[in-house]
DNA sequence: TAGTCGTTGGCACCTTGTGACATCATCTCC
DNA sequence: GGAGATGATGTCACAAGGTGCCAACGACTA
């Protein structure tokens, strides 16, 4: 039997995505969070740097999954190729979580702060995949852009999943928000005859 | 004669910038700024709505220049073509500018929180030039997507540009970038003979 | 002279976030 | 089985960001 009740870091995670959906991030105290997962203020910011972290925990794993992906994807042409790869890869993973990832991107959507912090993220996980492109020989600069195009053709492809109106899975809006990349970029390739 | 010193609002960025490169913008409080300016902490918050928000003052002027940029620009056969007129607009106007511009970038690529602020900032101008490529016939993922490669393209040249051993103009650096992401994306486009 | 208007100051207050220390249940070792 | 050791939590005090409210002040107008 343990001396507290267990997983005191999913409690803390559970109670404030309830808060924060039910009367907005800035309508919501760390107190009153820590409260309802029947903890203190303390005890919170031990667990999460600051009061928006408890949205966000959980992506590194999303990072690794990308990252390994894109060191492990087939010979490639072009640096987008095995972006591309890993980004379909992130999609299978994602799409059993959808309804927490609705929630979590509802509350995100109606608040500025957080949406910082989300931008963040995708920062570093397009640098942590610039990085794996050096890894394969691809160069600085071009490593850079075709990690930061990729990375936004998933945060697009990703509003689009959560819109209530979307009834498509997150991998095929990828596909099709990199083909419209793709045709906004450079005119139409000819096939090689 | 006036009542008070003149221009509040630029003693108090004068003295943010100044405060946050001497000792970091941590260790940089708030009443710090206002005293240094000859104010209080309460005016500091009249004139700005928070502790990052001096260093971004301005950048509507950059958002509606590259808006407009876009909006005047040639007839094209891709979206990112007008949205690359408009970043070389952008570039002759901060190009004299440089110093400041440094000054300004060594703040920010020291302290996270600022990061943030900067991205949040990139993003509201790659909606406002995705809104321009809409009012130009373009498709909305299509008008997305450039907007945002466009931005991305201009946010990494950038970064080169205000690094210490760079020689080269800032509409230099985003032509590279421009080319290096063509190819980064798609394969080379053989010329239509 | 009285009234109005815009800018600033003063003050109280709430919230976030941190440092230092106390508590308390379990585990280990003797 | 009892004495620490350990690790998670609580308690308290406090700095700093940020806001609401009202007073003060100087200029301009009637």
């Amino acid at each position: 039997m343990a001396r507290w009740e267990p997983d005191a870091l999913g409690r803390l995670q559970r109670a404030a995505l309830a808060l924060y959906g039910e009367r907005g991030f800035d309508q919501t105290t760390v107190a009153e969070i820590a409260e309802a997962a029947g903890l203190t203020k303390r005890t919170f910011f031990r667990y999460f740097a600051d009061k928006r972290e408890v949205l966000f925990r959980g992506s590194e794993e999303l990072e690794e999954l990308i990252v390994a992906a894109v060191g492990s994807a087939p010979p490639f042409t072009v640096p987008l190729d095995p972006v591309a790869a890993a980004l379909d890869a992130a999609a299978t993973m994602l799409e059993p979580r959808k309804e927490f990832s609705v929630r979590r991107q509802r509350v995100i959507a109606a608040n500025p702060e957080l949406q910082e912090r989300e931008r963040i993220k995708l920062a570093t996980l397009a640098a942590a995949v610039a990085q794996a492109l050096r890894l394969r020989g691809v160069g600085d600069l071009a490593a850079i852009l075709a990690a930061e195009t990729g990375i936004t053709v998933f945060r697009v492809a990703f509003e689009r999943w959560v819109d209530p109106a979307n009834e498509h899975p997150l991998d095929r809006l990828i596909q099709d928000s990199l083909h419209e990349l793709r045709g906004a970029v450079t005119a139409a390739v000819p096939v090689a005859s």
